[in-house]
Formats: structure tokens, sequence, C-alpha cells
DNA sequence: GTAAGTTACGAGCGACGTAAAAATG
DNA sequence: CATTTTTACGTCGCTCGTAACTTAC
């Protein structure tokens, strides 16, 4: 029977040249390796090999054997990952969004419900979400609109809407609403990952410069100790020291979020919105 | 290490449904295959069975496994068949033809030059021929006309003309030439595998029926016995008694023959003309 | 003489089969 | 009780590494 081990000395031995530094590289002997070589060849049926008395080299038919043999090694590897890889996402439940501060509490929603899978959440744009919840990908995904598929269902999540937060002694700190025109020109802290609303201020805010931080822990220190305005929404941020929240009034500054998820999974749906609906903070 | 034998017994285990079944397949004891199931798993390192303690399954995972394996082992498989065939190509010299007559000096010529190769003739249509010598799966081909291709190199074999070959005491037989239109509503013998020359007395000749041959000493045999005309040439019948071989006038009767090869071949083509010129029997 | 490959030989791992045990319907 | 899987155990084959041999540059 033609072994595993064969075909990836024959592809050490290709990548090589000679069998002592093949065998090296594999970790073999190098008599081992030269009668492996020599079982392949007789497994195979035809010359593999040019031989002299000292040396040993491929044939025309071994360099296709090589490529045979370096395409199921690669297989065979890929094989191993693969199933692993699958075995893995049939315990993972995974939740995609258009913007983090819903998945948190989907997230921890399902932590609750599913103990033993591992729950896990992405951020990817609305395109990307639907494609994945149809093969598989997701289980549940997050948008900012309905999505209407045969065999899923949708709910109405909630909203969020942002505020700006500004220092207590900012000019602006005692209004109760704010639009982004009143704040456009001042320079403001900004964090990278936070789905599609990375593009709202900066368009609705064409004057003003952002500071973009990367690293969320880094970015809440920042808030506390500058005096930079920043934002915030009924989701996401924490009351603040010597910080305002004051509600933005524009249209875009409030989001609706749907999530959907198979027709089967209509029961989690809504509980997933009831946890929701108690754990937002207005 | 991840092991071929392991991947043949899953998937004959996935094709049986039991253990038991499978190993009586695959021609192992069954405490064996039970051991190389389990040592399979621990390979993925992931559950790929369920079991009970009197039966044991596949689970979801494990029939991605038995996906990846069942390709894994056709590829080696066919990576044999693929190593032995080539290794056969190149021990093969292999020549394409449009009619079996030329074919036969050119094979013979070929045989004597190349004492330890395989030499080898196949009937293919002028389109066919080009590719398969572009391909590099003819080393040369014979064509009615001449072939332009860079890197390879034409010359000019010979003629073919066709004959009737008659019964002494036919009418026409005293005539030193005769046309198609002379003989067509004349029943015939024809051989099947004649290249392009198949088609012709049909085409010619629409009022004759013609009774086909496939094999080759039948046909003689046919010829011999039979007080039917049939067709030869300067190329193909050897003179027979009680017949009278008289030439086809018609243009269509008489054709030219060109080989082409690899210029690096170009020596073996005029040996090639050479014996052509010796060999044919006017 | 150095570097390469093959042959020879003894050792050990591992896959095998037989036999027996356990579980299920 | 028949069927299926697993465990136990002794055997045998195959691959291994070390050592010695051969050949070439």
């Amino acid at each position: 029977m033609l072994e595993l081990y064969q075909l990836e000395e024959l592809v050490a031995f290709a990548d090589h040249g000679t069998i002592s530094k093949a065998s090296e590289a594999v970790g073999v002997s190098q008599p081992a390796m030269s009668r492996s070589m020599r079982l392949l060849e007789e497994e195979f049926g035809v010359p593999i090999f040019n031989r002299t008395s000292n040396s040993i080299e491929l044939n025309d038919t071994g360099k296709k054997a090589v490529e045979y043999a370096r395409a199921i090694v690669e297989s065979v590897e890929k094989a191993k990952e693969s199933v692993r890889s699958y075995d893995r996402s049939l315990k993972t439940i995974l939740v995609g969004s258009e913007a983090p501060a819903p998945l948190w509490t989907v997230l921890s929603m399902l932590s609750s419900t599913y103990y033993d899978k591992t729950i896990a959440g992405e951020m990817k744009d609305r395109s990307g979400l639907v494609s994945g919840l149809r093969n598989g990908t997701y289980r549940f995904i997050i948008t900012t609109d309905a999505v209407r598929l045969p065999g899923f269902s949708t709910v109405f999540l909630g909203e969020e809407r942002l505020s700006f937060i500004l220092p207590s002694d900012h000019p602006l700190a005692s209004r109760s609403t704010l639009s982004f025109k009143d704040l456009d020109g001042e320079n403001m802290l900004l964090l990278e990952h936070i789905g599609f609303w990375r593009d709202l201020p900066e368009k609705m805010m064409p004057h003003s410069k952002f500071f973009i931080q990367d690293d969320n822990t880094a970015f809440n220190e920042l808030v506390r100790k500058s005096s930079l305005p920043s934002f915030a929404s009924n989701l996401a941020g924490e009351n603040l020291e010597g910080k305002v929240k004051i509600p933005i009034s524009d249209k875009e500054a409030t989001v609706e979020f749907y999530v959907t998820g198979r027709n089967t999974d209509h029961g989690i749906l809504t509980a997933m919105v009831r946890r929701f609906s108690s754990t937002r903070s207005d």
C-alpha cells in the first residue's frame, strides 16, 4: 500500500535534491529514506528515479509523481484542518452585526442560553451579513433594517440613539439636545471598530477632525482624562464624572436594529428582544 | 500520522454503516477496524463518531471527514494511475494520421529507429491531430495538407492513389482507368476504419450500396472470395488472383500526405520520406 | 577524503487476528 | 440469543537506526 509518509518524503526529496538533506529535513535516517523511495517506486510500478551508483535524481515521471504527491499531502493537511474547523463551527454560534452595541446584549443572552457552545460575534457590512446568514456562517445577524428571506425570521430589536459626550464646562453643556452641526468644527475622539457608525461623524461634521482610537480601553481612558468631546449612545458609554451626555437630534443619529435568524430559532429571537428591552439604558 | 488505510476504512464504514460489515468488505478483522477508527478520530483531534456501548455512527463532523477521505483516497488512486500512464507515454511514440496507409510505413520506420520504445498510431480528424501535436499527445501527425506551426517542420510524404479492384470477368475489367461515375450503382465492399477515405465513396457514388466491414482480415477474405468490387490504392491492397486493379482517374481519388513533427525531429522526417518512397508499390 | 547512496542486521513499534467481555433489542 | 462494539493479549511484519560497504568527484 502506498503510504503517506512515502509521499511526504518524496516531496522533501524533490525540495532538497538529495536523500541525505531530505532525510535530515524530515527527521529520519538516510538509509530509511533510501528504502522509502525504493518502496514508493515499486508501489508506482514504474521508474521514477535515475540512479547511478552514488546518486539518485527524479526522472520526468518522478517529477510528475512529485506534483501528485504534493497535492495529496496538501489535501490531507487541509482535510485535517477542515474537519477540526467544521467541528468547531458546529460548537460555535456566530452572530454578525453592523454595529457593536446590539451585539453585546445578544451575545450575553446567547451565552446564557447555549451554555455548552462557544458564542462569537463579528462586525460585517450588510451584504456580507446576509450572504453569511444564507450559507450558514452566521446563526444570527443584526442589521439596521429588516431582512426578508424565505426560511428566516426578522424581529425588531430596538433603537440606538447617539449622544455627544461633552465636558461639563463646555459652552453647549447645558443644552438638552444638539445637532451634528452644532459641534461641527470641534476635534473629537472616535473609536475605530464601530461598524456602520464609523463613517457617520465624518460625513455629518465635515469640519471636525477626529482622533481615531483602535484600542477600546485606551479610548475610554482618553474620554475620561481629556477635555475632547466624544460619542456615546443609549447602548454604549457609561456615565462619566465631569461629563454630560446630550442626545443628538438629527435623524441620522438614531438607528433601528433588527435581528434575523432561522424560523426554527424564532423563540430565541423573541427572547433576545426581551433581554434587549430590559438591559438598555435610555 | 494520519494513514491512508484509515481513510479507506473510514470510507468503507460510511458505505456499509457498521464496522462489522465494513471490516468484512475491506478484509480486516472487526476489532482491527474498531481500533483504526479510534486512532483516526484521535488523529483528527475532534469527535467524528457518536458511540453507544454497542453501536457507532458518524456524527456531522464525521460525515464531513468522509467527504475529504473519499477525495483523498480517490486522488491517490488517480495519482498512481497517472504516474504509470505518464511513464508509458514517455516510452511511447504516438503518431496520428488522417488515413491508415501512410501510417504503416511511418510506424514501421519508427519501430526500427526507436527499438526501445513503443510505437503506436491512431486515426483522428485534422483538427484533433493538430491540437494533439501541440499538446504533445502526438510526436508526429500525418495530414493531407502541410501543417504550418512554429517549432514544427512539415515534409511531403507522398501520394495515395485510389483504384478499383474488379473481378477479371467484370465488363469494365479491361479499362486502363475508371472514374467513380463508371461504377456508380454497383454494390461494393468497404472497410470501416480508413480515416477521411471513409466518406469519399458514398459521396462520389451516390447510387452504390456499400457493405461496410469492420474487421480487416474478414474484409480481405471477402474481397478475395466474393465477386463484389472493392477499393485498393498504391499503398494498400495486395495483388489478388482473379482480380484486376484499375486506377481511378477522378482528382478526388488522389491525395497527398504530409508528415509533421518537431523541428528537432527533422532528420527523422526526411528519413520517413526516404522509407516511404522506397516501399510504395505504384 | 568527503559526500552520496545502498546493503545488512538487529530492535521496537504498531497493526494484526483470536478470544473474550459487555451491551442492546 | 443474535448482533455489535470494545478490551485483552500474543504474534508478526514493517520501519527504524547503526554500521559497514561502494562509488564518484
